[in-house]
DNA sequence: TTAGAATGCAAGTATCTACTTGGATAGGAG
DNA sequence: CTCCTATCCAAGTAGATACTTGCATTCTAA
Protein backbone atom coordinates (compact mmCIF):
# COMPACT_ATOMS: atom_id res chain seq x y z
CA UNK A 1 0.00 0.00 0.00
CA UNK A 2 2.56 2.54 1.12
CA UNK A 3 5.70 2.96 -0.29
CA UNK A 4 7.75 3.87 3.04
CA UNK A 5 9.06 1.50 5.29
CA UNK A 6 10.64 2.71 8.51
CA UNK A 7 13.21 0.22 8.89
CA UNK A 8 14.78 0.74 5.29
CA UNK A 9 18.07 0.81 5.24
CA UNK A 10 19.40 4.55 4.88
CA UNK A 11 23.13 5.51 2.60
CA UNK A 12 24.54 8.88 3.19
CA UNK A 13 22.56 10.52 0.48
CA UNK A 14 19.18 9.15 1.80
CA UNK A 15 20.39 10.58 5.50
CA UNK A 16 21.12 14.14 3.54
CA UNK A 17 17.83 14.12 1.64
CA UNK A 18 15.49 13.15 4.79
CA UNK A 19 17.39 15.96 6.43
CA UNK A 20 16.82 18.09 3.26
CA UNK A 21 13.09 17.66 3.17
CA UNK A 22 13.00 18.12 6.83
CA UNK A 23 14.94 21.72 6.23
CA UNK A 24 12.41 22.66 3.60
CA UNK A 25 9.35 21.10 5.46
CA UNK A 26 10.80 23.73 8.06
CA UNK A 27 10.37 26.87 5.75
CA UNK A 28 7.51 26.01 4.00
CA UNK A 29 5.81 25.29 7.46
CA UNK A 30 6.82 28.68 8.39
CA UNK A 31 5.63 30.78 5.17
CA UNK A 32 2.65 28.90 4.92
CA UNK A 33 1.27 27.89 8.01
CA UNK A 34 0.68 23.89 8.51
CA UNK A 35 -2.40 24.05 6.68
CA UNK A 36 -1.78 25.91 3.47
CA UNK A 37 1.35 24.11 3.07
CA UNK A 38 1.19 21.09 0.54
CA UNK A 39 3.42 18.44 0.85
CA UNK A 40 4.21 19.15 -3.05
CA UNK A 41 5.19 22.11 -1.91
CA UNK A 42 7.72 21.02 0.44
CA UNK A 43 8.64 18.74 -1.94
CA UNK A 44 9.60 21.38 -4.83
CA UNK A 45 11.36 23.44 -2.02
CA UNK A 46 13.55 20.45 -1.15
CA UNK A 47 14.36 20.10 -5.44
CA UNK A 48 12.71 16.58 -5.32
CA UNK A 49 9.79 15.07 -6.72
CA UNK A 50 6.59 14.44 -4.32
CA UNK A 51 6.73 10.84 -4.90
CA UNK A 52 10.85 11.06 -3.14
CA UNK A 53 8.97 12.79 -0.01
CA UNK A 54 6.96 9.36 0.00
CA UNK A 55 10.36 7.52 0.26
CA UNK A 56 10.77 8.95 3.69
CA UNK A 57 8.06 9.94 5.14
CA UNK A 58 4.53 8.30 5.44
CA UNK A 59 2.64 11.21 5.51
CA UNK A 60 2.27 15.20 5.72
CA UNK A 61 1.06 15.02 9.36
CA UNK A 62 4.45 12.69 9.90
CA UNK A 63 6.50 15.59 8.67
CA UNK A 64 4.96 18.01 11.02
CA UNK A 65 5.59 15.72 13.59
CA UNK A 66 9.15 15.05 13.32
CA UNK A 67 9.68 18.69 12.97
CA UNK A 68 7.65 19.24 16.42
CA UNK A 69 9.59 16.53 18.13
CA UNK A 70 13.10 17.90 17.38
CA UNK A 71 12.08 21.40 18.46
CA UNK A 72 10.48 20.18 21.10
CA UNK A 73 13.28 17.82 22.43
CA UNK A 74 16.08 20.90 21.93
CA UNK A 75 14.15 23.48 23.58
CA UNK A 76 13.55 21.04 26.70
CA UNK A 77 17.16 20.15 27.01
CA UNK A 78 17.60 23.86 26.34
CA UNK A 79 15.26 24.94 29.57
CA UNK A 80 16.86 22.38 31.60
CA UNK A 81 20.83 23.74 30.84
CA UNK A 82 19.51 26.83 32.96
CA UNK A 83 21.23 27.39 35.86
CA UNK A 84 22.17 23.82 37.02
CA UNK A 85 24.14 25.39 39.85
CA UNK A 86 21.25 27.27 41.56
CA UNK A 87 23.22 30.52 41.34
CA UNK A 88 20.40 32.52 40.17
CA UNK A 89 17.86 34.54 41.98
CA UNK A 90 13.75 33.85 41.31
CA UNK A 91 13.51 36.76 39.08
CA UNK A 92 16.82 35.97 37.46
CA UNK A 93 16.15 32.29 37.08
CA UNK A 94 12.33 32.68 35.47
CA UNK A 95 13.78 36.01 33.46
CA UNK A 96 16.33 33.54 31.94
CA UNK A 97 13.93 30.83 31.27
CA UNK A 98 11.83 33.44 29.15
CA UNK A 99 14.81 34.37 27.44
CA UNK A 100 15.73 30.92 26.35
CA UNK A 101 11.74 30.10 25.38
CA UNK A 102 11.91 33.42 22.95
CA UNK A 103 15.27 33.27 21.52
CA UNK A 104 14.13 29.90 20.80
CA UNK A 105 10.89 30.99 18.86
CA UNK A 106 12.66 33.62 17.07
CA UNK A 107 15.04 30.93 15.61
CA UNK A 108 12.71 28.80 14.94
CA UNK A 109 9.18 30.29 14.52
CA UNK A 110 7.43 27.58 12.51
CA UNK A 111 7.61 25.63 15.73
CA UNK A 112 4.45 27.46 17.53
CA UNK A 113 2.80 27.23 14.12
CA UNK A 114 3.00 23.19 14.07
CA UNK A 115 2.28 23.19 17.73
CA UNK A 116 -1.03 25.27 17.72
CA UNK A 117 -2.12 24.40 14.00
CA UNK A 118 -0.97 20.85 12.83
CA UNK A 119 -2.37 17.22 14.04
CA UNK A 120 0.87 15.78 15.72
CA UNK A 121 0.82 12.39 15.87
CA UNK A 122 1.12 10.50 19.39
CA UNK A 123 4.37 10.59 20.18
CA UNK A 124 5.27 14.13 19.31
CA UNK A 125 1.96 15.40 21.02
CA UNK A 126 4.20 13.87 23.89
CA UNK A 127 6.89 15.76 23.15
CA UNK A 128 4.87 18.63 23.11
CA UNK A 129 3.69 18.06 26.51
CA UNK A 130 7.15 16.89 28.34
CA UNK A 131 8.09 20.77 27.07
CA UNK A 132 5.02 22.27 28.98
CA UNK A 133 6.26 20.03 31.92
CA UNK A 134 9.34 21.29 31.56
CA UNK A 135 8.51 25.08 31.86
CA UNK A 136 5.83 24.48 34.64
CA UNK A 137 8.51 22.30 36.57
CA UNK A 138 11.08 24.76 36.52
CA UNK A 139 8.58 27.14 37.61
CA UNK A 140 7.41 25.23 40.13
CA UNK A 141 10.51 23.92 41.63
CA UNK A 142 12.22 27.81 42.00
CA UNK A 143 8.44 28.68 43.39
CA UNK A 144 8.98 26.28 45.90
CA UNK A 145 12.53 27.07 46.81
CA UNK A 146 11.45 30.72 47.68
CA UNK A 147 8.60 29.13 49.68
CA UNK A 148 8.94 25.38 50.74
CA UNK A 149 5.90 25.18 52.46
CA UNK A 150 4.17 25.35 49.17
CA UNK A 151 2.26 22.63 48.25
CA UNK A 152 3.59 20.95 44.64
CA UNK A 153 0.42 21.03 43.54
CA UNK A 154 -0.20 24.65 44.07
CA UNK A 155 3.64 25.10 42.70
CA UNK A 156 2.34 23.03 39.44
CA UNK A 157 -1.10 25.11 39.38
CA UNK A 158 0.99 28.70 38.97
CA UNK A 159 3.66 27.48 36.72
CA UNK A 160 0.59 26.38 34.43
CA UNK A 161 -0.69 29.77 34.41
CA UNK A 162 2.74 31.22 33.48
CA UNK A 163 2.90 29.32 30.69
CA UNK A 164 -1.14 29.86 29.55
CA UNK A 165 0.58 34.06 30.00
CA UNK A 166 4.08 33.06 27.89
CA UNK A 167 1.43 31.21 25.35
CA UNK A 168 -1.10 34.41 25.04
CA UNK A 169 2.16 37.14 24.53
CA UNK A 170 3.90 34.48 22.29
CA UNK A 171 1.30 34.92 19.60
CA UNK A 172 1.38 38.51 19.45
CA UNK A 173 5.40 37.93 19.71
CA UNK A 174 5.88 35.41 16.45
CA UNK A 175 3.60 38.27 14.33
CA UNK A 176 5.06 41.03 15.33
CA UNK A 177 7.41 43.96 14.08
CA UNK A 178 11.23 43.52 15.26
CA UNK A 179 10.76 47.22 17.38
CA UNK A 180 7.89 45.32 18.72
CA UNK A 181 9.28 42.59 19.84
CA UNK A 182 11.65 44.20 22.66
CA UNK A 183 8.36 46.06 24.33
CA UNK A 184 6.50 42.83 24.11
CA UNK A 185 9.77 40.79 25.63
CA UNK A 186 9.65 43.29 28.52
CA UNK A 187 5.97 42.80 28.88
CA UNK A 188 6.50 39.11 28.91
CA UNK A 189 8.98 39.07 31.65
CA UNK A 190 6.75 41.79 33.94
CA UNK A 191 3.05 39.98 33.26
CA UNK A 192 4.56 36.79 34.38
CA UNK A 193 6.74 37.40 37.47
CA UNK A 194 4.21 40.35 37.94
CA UNK A 195 2.27 37.10 38.35
CA UNK A 196 4.29 34.85 40.52
CA UNK A 197 6.18 37.11 42.41
CA UNK A 198 3.03 37.19 45.07
CA UNK A 199 2.66 33.51 45.21
CA UNK A 200 6.21 33.45 46.87
CA UNK A 201 5.08 35.84 49.73
CA UNK A 202 3.57 33.76 52.09
CA UNK A 203 0.96 36.73 52.89
CA UNK A 204 -0.74 37.49 49.10
CA UNK A 205 -0.34 41.10 49.66
CA UNK A 206 -0.71 42.35 45.86
CA UNK A 207 -4.27 42.45 44.86
CA UNK B 1 -21.71 30.59 -11.60
CA UNK B 2 -22.71 30.87 -8.43
CA UNK B 3 -26.08 30.94 -7.09
CA UNK B 4 -26.22 33.04 -3.45
CA UNK B 5 -27.32 36.54 -4.68
CA UNK B 6 -26.59 38.91 -2.15
CA UNK B 7 -29.76 41.39 -3.27
CA UNK B 8 -31.84 38.93 -3.63
CA UNK B 9 -35.37 39.34 -1.40
CA UNK B 10 -36.49 37.04 1.58
CA UNK B 11 -39.69 36.11 2.73
CA UNK B 12 -40.48 34.80 6.03
CA UNK B 13 -39.22 31.29 5.27
CA UNK B 14 -36.12 32.34 4.08
CA UNK B 15 -35.44 34.45 7.32
CA UNK B 16 -35.77 31.79 9.30
CA UNK B 17 -34.00 29.15 7.48
CA UNK B 18 -30.66 31.70 7.39
CA UNK B 19 -31.09 31.70 11.05
CA UNK B 20 -31.24 28.00 11.37
CA UNK B 21 -28.21 27.36 9.12
CA UNK B 22 -26.53 29.76 11.74
CA UNK B 23 -27.53 27.77 14.80
CA UNK B 24 -26.55 25.00 13.05
CA UNK B 25 -23.31 25.93 11.98
CA UNK B 26 -22.68 27.61 15.52
CA UNK B 27 -23.44 23.91 16.98
CA UNK B 28 -21.09 22.08 14.26
CA UNK B 29 -18.59 24.44 14.62
CA UNK B 30 -18.22 24.05 17.99
CA UNK B 31 -18.68 20.19 18.01
CA UNK B 32 -15.80 19.15 15.08
CA UNK B 33 -13.89 23.05 15.21
CA UNK B 34 -13.89 24.87 11.70
CA UNK B 35 -11.41 23.02 9.61
CA UNK B 36 -13.71 19.40 10.32
CA UNK B 37 -16.50 20.98 9.68
CA UNK B 38 -17.79 20.58 6.11
CA UNK B 39 -20.86 22.17 4.63
CA UNK B 40 -22.36 18.97 4.45
CA UNK B 41 -22.84 18.81 8.17
CA UNK B 42 -23.84 22.32 8.42
CA UNK B 43 -26.73 21.08 6.32
CA UNK B 44 -27.50 17.93 7.63
CA UNK B 45 -27.97 19.85 11.12
CA UNK B 46 -30.29 22.48 9.66
CA UNK B 47 -32.44 19.48 8.32
CA UNK B 48 -31.87 20.71 4.60
CA UNK B 49 -30.12 19.81 1.49
CA UNK B 50 -26.81 21.57 0.93
CA UNK B 51 -27.88 22.98 -2.48
CA UNK B 52 -30.15 25.30 -0.21
CA UNK B 53 -27.37 26.22 2.36
CA UNK B 54 -25.73 27.93 -1.02
CA UNK B 55 -28.92 29.70 -1.39
CA UNK B 56 -28.09 31.83 1.67
CA UNK B 57 -24.33 32.02 2.06
CA UNK B 58 -22.11 32.07 -0.87
CA UNK B 59 -19.59 29.80 1.11
CA UNK B 60 -17.93 28.16 3.82
CA UNK B 61 -16.03 30.92 5.20
CA UNK B 62 -19.17 33.24 4.63
CA UNK B 63 -20.91 30.91 7.26
CA UNK B 64 -18.21 31.40 9.54
CA UNK B 65 -17.66 35.15 8.74
CA UNK B 66 -21.30 35.63 9.53
CA UNK B 67 -21.49 33.75 13.00
CA UNK B 68 -17.82 35.41 13.94
CA UNK B 69 -19.55 39.23 13.43
CA UNK B 70 -22.44 38.57 15.37
CA UNK B 71 -20.46 37.08 18.30
CA UNK B 72 -18.05 39.92 18.13
CA UNK B 73 -20.36 42.77 18.24
CA UNK B 74 -22.60 41.13 20.85
CA UNK B 75 -19.47 41.23 23.11
CA UNK B 76 -18.65 44.62 22.27
CA UNK B 77 -21.47 45.71 22.98
CA UNK B 78 -21.64 43.53 26.40
CA UNK B 79 -18.21 45.17 27.22
CA UNK B 80 -19.45 48.69 26.53
CA UNK B 81 -22.40 48.14 29.17
CA UNK B 82 -20.22 47.25 31.78
CA UNK B 83 -20.58 50.39 34.73
CA UNK B 84 -21.47 53.65 32.72
CA UNK B 85 -21.85 55.41 35.71
CA UNK B 86 -17.90 54.88 36.68
CA UNK B 87 -19.09 53.49 39.91
CA UNK B 88 -16.49 50.80 40.39
CA UNK B 89 -13.09 50.39 41.21
CA UNK B 90 -10.30 49.77 39.35
CA UNK B 91 -10.17 46.46 40.50
CA UNK B 92 -14.09 45.12 40.31
CA UNK B 93 -14.03 46.88 36.96
CA UNK B 94 -11.49 45.15 35.30
CA UNK B 95 -12.63 41.95 37.27
CA UNK B 96 -16.13 42.65 36.08
CA UNK B 97 -15.18 42.78 32.05
CA UNK B 98 -13.01 39.51 32.71
CA UNK B 99 -16.55 38.40 33.89
CA UNK B 100 -18.32 39.40 30.98
CA UNK B 101 -15.95 38.09 28.43
CA UNK B 102 -15.50 34.48 30.24
CA UNK B 103 -18.96 34.58 30.42
CA UNK B 104 -19.91 34.83 26.93
CA UNK B 105 -16.88 32.73 26.34
CA UNK B 106 -18.51 29.58 28.14
CA UNK B 107 -22.07 30.70 26.11
CA UNK B 108 -20.58 30.48 22.94
CA UNK B 109 -17.12 28.48 22.52
CA UNK B 110 -17.49 27.73 18.90
CA UNK B 111 -16.49 32.02 18.88
CA UNK B 112 -13.49 31.60 19.85
CA UNK B 113 -12.41 28.30 17.42
CA UNK B 114 -13.95 30.85 14.57
CA UNK B 115 -12.06 33.63 15.62
CA UNK B 116 -8.44 31.49 16.04
CA UNK B 117 -8.97 28.74 13.05
CA UNK B 118 -11.13 30.15 10.44
CA UNK B 119 -10.02 32.38 7.71
CA UNK B 120 -12.51 35.39 7.80
CA UNK B 121 -13.36 37.84 6.04
CA UNK B 122 -12.61 41.51 6.09
CA UNK B 123 -15.24 42.67 7.81
CA UNK B 124 -15.36 39.57 9.84
CA UNK B 125 -11.77 40.62 10.68
CA UNK B 126 -12.59 44.56 10.91
CA UNK B 127 -15.45 43.34 13.82
CA UNK B 128 -13.12 40.97 15.73
CA UNK B 129 -10.54 43.78 15.27
CA UNK B 130 -12.73 46.63 16.94
CA UNK B 131 -13.76 43.71 19.93
CA UNK B 132 -10.37 43.62 20.76
CA UNK B 133 -9.87 47.92 20.82
CA UNK B 134 -13.21 48.11 22.66
CA UNK B 135 -11.16 45.43 25.31
CA UNK B 136 -7.98 47.51 25.44
CA UNK B 137 -9.61 50.58 25.48
CA UNK B 138 -11.75 49.62 28.31
CA UNK B 139 -8.53 48.94 30.39
CA UNK B 140 -6.51 51.88 29.36
CA UNK B 141 -9.20 54.08 30.28
CA UNK B 142 -9.28 52.95 33.80
CA UNK B 143 -5.84 53.05 33.92
CA UNK B 144 -5.84 56.76 32.79
CA UNK B 145 -8.36 57.56 35.56
CA UNK B 146 -6.31 55.89 38.24
CA UNK B 147 -3.22 57.47 36.70
CA UNK B 148 -3.57 60.49 34.11
CA UNK B 149 -0.29 61.20 33.66
CA UNK B 150 -0.23 58.11 31.95
CA UNK B 151 -0.21 58.29 28.05
CA UNK B 152 -3.02 57.45 25.63
CA UNK B 153 -0.32 55.19 23.79
CA UNK B 154 1.11 53.53 27.22
CA UNK B 155 -2.38 52.98 28.57
CA UNK B 156 -3.25 51.28 25.02
CA UNK B 157 0.07 49.14 25.33
CA UNK B 158 -1.17 47.42 29.06
CA UNK B 159 -4.24 47.17 27.98
CA UNK B 160 -2.92 45.07 24.91
CA UNK B 161 -1.10 42.77 26.94
CA UNK B 162 -3.99 42.31 29.34
CA UNK B 163 -5.66 41.29 26.24
CA UNK B 164 -2.77 39.07 25.39
CA UNK B 165 -2.77 37.55 29.15
CA UNK B 166 -6.93 37.08 28.50
CA UNK B 167 -6.44 35.07 25.00
CA UNK B 168 -3.39 32.55 26.41
CA UNK B 169 -6.02 31.69 29.55
CA UNK B 170 -8.62 31.49 27.40
CA UNK B 171 -7.33 29.07 25.15
CA UNK B 172 -6.97 26.63 28.19
CA UNK B 173 -10.23 27.65 29.81
CA UNK B 174 -12.31 26.80 26.81
CA UNK B 175 -11.03 23.13 27.08
CA UNK B 176 -11.04 22.76 30.70
CA UNK B 177 -13.47 20.49 32.88
CA UNK B 178 -15.42 22.48 34.81
CA UNK B 179 -13.54 22.11 38.31
CA UNK B 180 -10.90 23.57 36.72
CA UNK B 181 -12.89 26.63 35.45
CA UNK B 182 -12.44 28.04 38.78
CA UNK B 183 -9.13 27.85 39.03
CA UNK B 184 -8.35 29.14 36.36
CA UNK B 185 -11.41 32.45 36.44
CA UNK B 186 -9.41 33.24 39.55
CA UNK B 187 -6.25 32.58 38.04
CA UNK B 188 -7.49 34.95 35.28
CA UNK B 189 -7.92 38.15 37.71
CA UNK B 190 -4.69 37.64 39.69
CA UNK B 191 -2.82 37.45 36.22
CA UNK B 192 -4.54 40.59 34.69
CA UNK B 193 -4.66 42.55 38.30
CA UNK B 194 -1.57 42.01 39.55
CA UNK B 195 0.28 43.48 35.87
CA UNK B 196 -2.23 45.87 35.30
CA UNK B 197 -1.94 47.42 39.03
CA UNK B 198 1.83 48.26 39.49
CA UNK B 199 0.70 50.56 36.30
CA UNK B 200 -1.46 52.28 38.20
CA UNK B 201 1.20 53.40 40.52
CA UNK B 202 3.44 56.24 39.30
CA UNK B 203 6.60 53.85 41.03
CA UNK B 204 6.22 50.75 40.06
CA UNK B 205 7.46 48.94 43.11
CA UNK B 206 6.42 45.23 42.73
CA UNK B 207 9.15 43.55 40.40
C1' DT C 1 -55.94 33.76 -9.81
C1' DT C 2 -51.72 33.87 -11.61
C1' DA C 3 -47.15 35.19 -12.84
C1' DG C 4 -42.90 36.07 -11.05
C1' DA C 5 -39.88 35.34 -7.49
C1' DA C 6 -38.15 32.81 -3.56
C1' DT C 7 -37.34 28.30 -1.55
C1' DG C 8 -35.94 23.57 -1.85
C1' DC C 9 -33.36 19.42 -3.27
C1' DA C 10 -31.46 15.06 -5.88
C1' DA C 11 -27.86 14.30 -8.13
C1' DG C 12 -24.42 15.64 -9.59
C1' DT C 13 -19.39 18.28 -11.03
C1' DA C 14 -14.85 20.32 -10.28
C1' DT C 15 -10.95 20.78 -8.02
C1' DC C 16 -7.54 20.12 -4.96
C1' DT C 17 -4.04 17.52 -2.90
C1' DA C 18 -2.37 13.67 -0.39
C1' DC C 19 -0.48 9.84 -1.91
C1' DT C 20 0.84 5.55 -5.42
C1' DT C 21 2.54 3.02 -9.35
C1' DG C 22 5.94 1.23 -12.30
C1' DG C 23 10.05 1.50 -13.81
C1' DA C 24 14.60 3.73 -14.44
C1' DT C 25 19.17 4.99 -12.26
C1' DA C 26 22.78 4.94 -8.77
C1' DG C 27 25.62 2.78 -5.21
C1' DG C 28 27.71 -0.35 -2.23
C1' DA C 29 28.87 -5.33 -0.43
C1' DG C 30 30.89 -9.40 -1.93
C1' DC D 1 31.43 -7.41 -12.16
C1' DT D 2 27.01 -8.40 -10.24
C1' DC D 3 23.28 -8.62 -7.57
C1' DC D 4 20.63 -6.41 -4.23
C1' DT D 5 18.94 -2.48 -2.42
C1' DA D 6 18.29 2.37 -2.01
C1' DT D 7 17.14 6.53 -4.50
C1' DC D 8 14.38 9.02 -7.65
C1' DC D 9 10.61 10.65 -10.54
C1' DA D 10 6.91 11.18 -14.49
C1' DA D 11 2.65 10.38 -14.56
C1' DG D 12 -0.65 9.21 -12.63
C1' DT D 13 -4.99 7.68 -8.93
C1' DA D 14 -8.25 8.27 -5.15
C1' DG D 15 -10.97 10.39 -2.13
C1' DA D 16 -12.75 14.17 -0.02
C1' DT D 17 -15.59 18.14 -0.08
C1' DA D 18 -16.82 22.74 -1.57
C1' DC D 19 -19.96 24.04 -4.58
C1' DT D 20 -23.54 23.84 -9.07
C1' DT D 21 -27.23 22.53 -12.12
C1' DG D 22 -31.84 21.83 -13.43
C1' DC D 23 -36.10 21.44 -12.02
C1' DA D 24 -40.05 21.04 -8.62
C1' DT D 25 -42.55 23.49 -5.17
C1' DT D 26 -44.28 27.29 -2.43
C1' DC D 27 -45.14 31.93 -1.44
C1' DT D 28 -46.87 36.61 -2.43
C1' DA D 29 -48.09 40.71 -4.68
C1' DA D 30 -51.17 42.68 -7.90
Amino acid sequence: MTVFDPNRKRNARGEQRQQALLRAAAVVFGRSGYHQTTTNAIAAEAGVSPATLYQFFPNKEAIASALASMYAREMAEAEGAIDPEGALSFTEAVGELIDVCMSFNRRHPEFHTLVVDAPLSPSAREDKRLLGQAFVDFIAARLRRERPKLSRSEASHHGQVALMIFRGILDEFTVASPQSRTRLHRAMRDAILRYLIPVTRSTIDGV
